[in-house]
DNA sequence: GCCAACGTTGGC
DNA sequence: GCCAACGTTGGC
């Protein structure tokens, strides 16, 4: 039986990776992930196929700015053992690694940017516990469920 | 550039 | 296992 298809919001700064490069390169490895709650979402419950809300983060006008899926199951993060690498974790060896991604594949753009600032005024009808609403907000990657996902998309 | 919020580390 | 110190995230 085919499993049920998720949602997932993953965030990106746009000078580092902004959805013009994934549109570009067309499917990128989600490499530098180094948050153990983002990393489970990664590990333990994506699967191909999955509906992704690109977010630029860190930039004039923080928002949603495009669709991506998820094109891989997970596996290991190959910058974890590169020492020549940002993302280089000392700690991690190849028999255990620590840090796992997934490959995320370029949907489409949105029209235009779904801003933060809108996105905080519906709030309550996302629900309190919506990670990238909710105080501190420092989670990269967190799921979204239908509901969410539907009413973002509407604002679009 | 500032700084609040938060996750991680490491001494004890 | 506690918790202070530290580093990072990310909005503004």
């Amino acid at each position: 039986m085919t499993p049920r298809k998720r949602y997932w919001l993953m965030k990106s700064e746009p000078d580092t990776f902004s959805i013009d490069d994934l549109e570009r390169v067309g499917v990128e490895p989600w490499n530098g992930v180094r948050n153990y709650q983002a990393r489970n979402f990664m590990r333990d419950g994506m699967q191909v196929g999955d509906g992704v809300l690109f977010y630029h983060s860190n930039t004039a006008v923080p928002g949603i700015v495009g669709i991506a899926s998820v094109a891989s199951h997970a596996y290991p993060d190959e910058t974890q053992f590169d020492p020549k690498s940002e993302y280089y974790d000392p700690r991690a060896t190849r028999e255990q690694p620590r840090w796992y991604l997934v490959d995320v594949k370029f949907e489409r753009k949105l029209r235009r940017t779904i801003p933060l600032e809108e996105i905080k005024r519906h709030a309550d009808a996302l629900g309190e516990g919506f990670p990238l609403v909710a105080r501190g907000n420092r989670l990269s990657v967190m799921p979204v469920t239908a509901a969410q996902w539907k009413l973002l998309l509407s604002l679009e």
